[in-house]
DNA sequence: AGTATCGTCGTTTTT
DNA sequence: CGACGATACT
């Protein structure tokens, strides 16, 4: 039991601890992987069947990570019957299995969420509604949450609350767009990210006998990052292991930062009233950073009201200070962290890899990458675009998914046309309404055209039969071929792969090659199938396998072994840095509006989570944390003037390097607002931001126009007051926008800003 | 049908 | 500002 010997006594009391609710809370960096890997590996020494643990975690990468860990320490053999994943690749597995008791097909589709929004897109013009009003992304956000919440369309239409709130929204028709979204889904084959924690819910609450199946299969269960989890998530979690109750969750509340969506911090703050003889073991011995670092952080965290307590502390050297550096820009502000790893990477002789760049918003990371390229500093950027959401890419696997599942519709209308084969949008929206009247996938519709009655010319009707043909030779193929066979041949006789490969633009390049990394990927998957080929009887190395949790896998997994090992410095939003430490942490863009967030600003709980969100940033460094600020930043086009976050006045300022600065920024902080910051390179001054910022005007601030103020809108910029009238509260002003012209504006709706001249 | 131009909208964050 | 979609034009 020598692995026993490597943990703390906290740590090993966890670990070691068999029976019953566990919850283990835990600092950042204070170990907590390890207590989870380590309690795995003793469950199984003390003769727990691997086959009864489920072991879940919240991105591929942390399960990927624990999976090493563990076969390191009890072998691959016993490793491979754990069933260890995400949430959302674990009960895709069970779903598919199951499927039948929901009357879904197991070869089921998975949408992600540009699917979805575009199906729902397709809905909302079916219904003839208004695309401004009936935005996909908000309905989006609004069913997800519902399924979040596990609110079918059914229930949803019924409850009074809900349906007053879309008919204050101005959205009546939400709980009918809803209804048919789920219907279209179903009748796809299809369901999205959120369906896979819902029907997992409906599967186990209605099947008395699968829920006792998995019930005894998942004697023993373990939840990492327990605080991200939302409603759907911890009630499957509940259903589970109510018979065993051997569940262990390991967390951290300070580093909730998922809320928007959907994730529910009171399912950890919470767990006891759950479980009421939960034991709970609290790892507060951080190994990561140094003290001035812990400090901080449990400085600014302190000023969470909603929180479990704990106390975090290191044994580690009190290290450097923490610098603050203040820029005229965004564009000095990139300069300055060059700079800054430029002198670092020379005193510490260390290489780039010691670097991280954390932001707010990807948008951020532009004016970064652009000092980092001039110095000629190698970096990478993690997050953007995930490899299998580029457009090439996905295209390809709507070939696929028509293979494995053609009731899919946006799979459908995704290639009907592509390579352009002579079937236009019309054509398309023809059969798209056919099949949504007749209740019947797209498909359906193409297979028996004929019987359909489309209005549609006799070429058309040939070539629609033509890709009818095209599609089931693939079928045909996939159905006996492995994955890597059909994948190049549609590559091929689709055309898509020469058709790049003659386009010598850098873009047609890059998509040429990512075509052939996904074949690569696949050929990768066909052999590594092959060796393990006696567990299925069928055949595992099938498109259909492949296609199973393709839609759940992002780039960041992928990319660790194409990537050259050369040294580079990491740039990613702070989400993404969760679970990472870097010796030297940069955080940018520290400033009102950005971080915290704007839309954040007017909710406690909302400015918790941005400040945990801040913690959590802090606490990635190891040995030295950068925090910067810009007095000014170009916000859609237009020059912004910006105040430094309210989070750096929670340092304690015998942390900070620059405590010169930090006094005047904390008397500034203090103050309502006004304040000047950089007046000697403000062409204009920020005298008094009314109202806080992105609100608009009151009726006192109303009563300050006249003509000839200088006013500021968030959307338009700049711009000058020429014309006055109605009375207060109705005033509505002309104002004269630099570049963008006149624009009348009603006071009390505009978001605007007095300037002064 | 495919291209060009114009307008819009948005920035949180991800499975 | 830049990406993306919708509309208009060829």
């Amino acid at each position: 039991m020598s692995y026993l010997d490597e943990l703390n006594d906290v740590q090993r009391k966890a670990a070691t601890h068999i029976n019953g609710p566990i919850m283990v809370l835990a600092g950042a960096g204070s170990g907590k992987t390890r207590v989870l890997t380590f309690r795995i590996a003793h469950l199984i020494e003390k003769g727990v069947d691997p086959f009864h643990i489920l072991s879940l975690t919240f991105t591929n990468k942390a399960s990927r990570e624990m999976k090493t860990r563990i076969s390191r320490i009890v072998g691959d053999g016993m490793s491979k019957s754990i069933w260890m994943g995400t949430f959302h690749s674990v009960f895709s597995k069970i779903l598919r299995f199951e499927a039948d008791r929901i009357g879904y097909p197991s070869n089921f589709t998975i949408y992600d969420s540009d699917d979805s929004k575009s199906l729902l897109k397709t809905i909302i013009k079916e219904l003839n509604l208004d695309d401004k009003v009936y935005k996909p992304s908000l309905i989006q956000r609004r069913i997800s949450s519902a399924k979040n919440g596990l609110i079918n369309a059914t229930e949803y239409q019924k409850d009074t609350i809900i349906y007053n709130e879309d008919v204050q929204a101005k959205k009546p028709m939400l709980g009918k767009i809803y209804g048919i979204y789920e219907n279209r889904c179903f009748k796809a084959g299809a369901m999205d990210f959120d369906d896979l924690l819902f029907k997992t819910n409906i599967l186990l609450k209605t099947n008395a006998d699968i829920l006792f199946k998995y019930q005894e299969k998942f004697k023993f269960i373990m939840v990492d990052e327990f605080q991200d989890t939302n409603f759907a998530q911890s009630n499957i979690l509940k259903m589970l292991a109510a018979r065993h109750e051997n569940i262990c969750v390991v967390g951290d509340d300070a580093q909730s930062i998922y809320a928007f969506r959907g994730a529910n911090i009171q399912n950890i703050l919470q767990f006891k009233s759950l479980y009421p003889d939960v034991t709970t073991y609290k790892l507060e011995q951080n190994y990561r950073s140094t003290k001035t670092i812990v400090e901080a952080a449990n400085h600014v965290i302190s000023n969470n009201k909603e929180q479990l307590q704990k106390d975090v502390w290191t044994h580690n050297d009190q290290g450097e200070q923490i610098k603050l550096i203040k820029c005229l820009s965004e564009t000095e502000e990139g300069s300055f962290i060059a700079n800054e790893i430029l002198e670092l990477k020379t005193r510490d002789s260390c290489n780039e890899d010691s670097f991280a760049i954390l932001y707010r918003t990807n948008a951020q990371s532009r004016a970064l990458e652009e000092a980092l390229r001039k110095r000629n500093i190698h970096y990478r950027i993690y997050g953007g675009v995930s490899f299998y959401q580029r457009k090439e890419v996905k295209d390809i696997l709507g070939y696929f998914k028509m293979c494995i599942n053609p009731n899919d519709e946006e799979a459908f209308k995704r290639i009907l046309n592509y390579p352009a084969r002579g079937i236009g949008k019309t054509t398309q929206d023809k059969i798209i309404v056919a099949a949504s009247e007749e209740g019947k996938s797209p498909w359906e519709i193409v297979l028996n055209l004929d019987q359909a009655h489309l209005p549609l010319t006799a070429a058309v009707k040939t070539k629609i039969n033509e890709f009818v043909y095209l599609i089931r030779s693939f079928q045909v193929m996939a159905a006996e071929k492995d994955a890597y066979e059909v994948g190049s041949h549609i590559a091929s006789a689709t055309g898509i792969l020469r058709e790049f490969y003659a386009d010598k633009t850098p873009e047609g390049v890059s998509r040429y090659e990512n075509i052939q990394e996904l074949l690569s990927g696949m050929k990768e998957f066909s052999e590594i199938a092959l060796e393990e080929d006696e567990e299925d009887a069928k055949n595992p190395r099938a498109l259909g396998v492949f296609m199973e949790d393709v839609a759940l896998l992002t780039d960041v997994d992928n990319k660790d072994a194409k990537d050259d090992d050369q040294p580079k410095v990491s740039m990613m939003t702070i989400h993404s840095a969760k679970g990472l430490e870097y010796p030297y942490v940069f955080i940018a863009g520290m400033e009102e509006n950005l971080f915290p967030s704007q839309l954040s600003v007017n909710s406690r709980s909302e400015l918790e989570e941005e400040r945990r969100l801040f913690y959590v940033a802090l606490t990635r460094a190891e040995k030295k944390a950068f925090i910067s600020f810009a007095s000014t930043r170009f916000k859609y086009g237009s020059m912004n003037y910006c105040e430094p976050s309210r989070f750096i006045g929670e340092i304690d300022p015998s942390l900070i390097e620059s405590p010169a600065i930090q006094k005047t920024l904390k008397r500034e902080l203090t103050k309502p607002a006004g304040f000047k910051l950089a007046d000697h390179i403000a062409p204009r001054k920020l005298v008094k931001p009314i109202g806080s910022s992105g609100s608009a005007l009151g009726a006192a601030d109303m009563a300050k126009l006249e003509i000839g103020t200088k006013v500021k809108h968030e959307r338009f910029g700049n711009g000058e007051i020429v014309g006055l009238e109605g009375e207060i509260p109705d005033r509505k002003a002309t104002v004269e926008f630099r570049g963008v012209g006149k624009k009348q504006l009603l006071l009390k709706f505009a978001k605007l800003q007095i300037l002064e001249s």
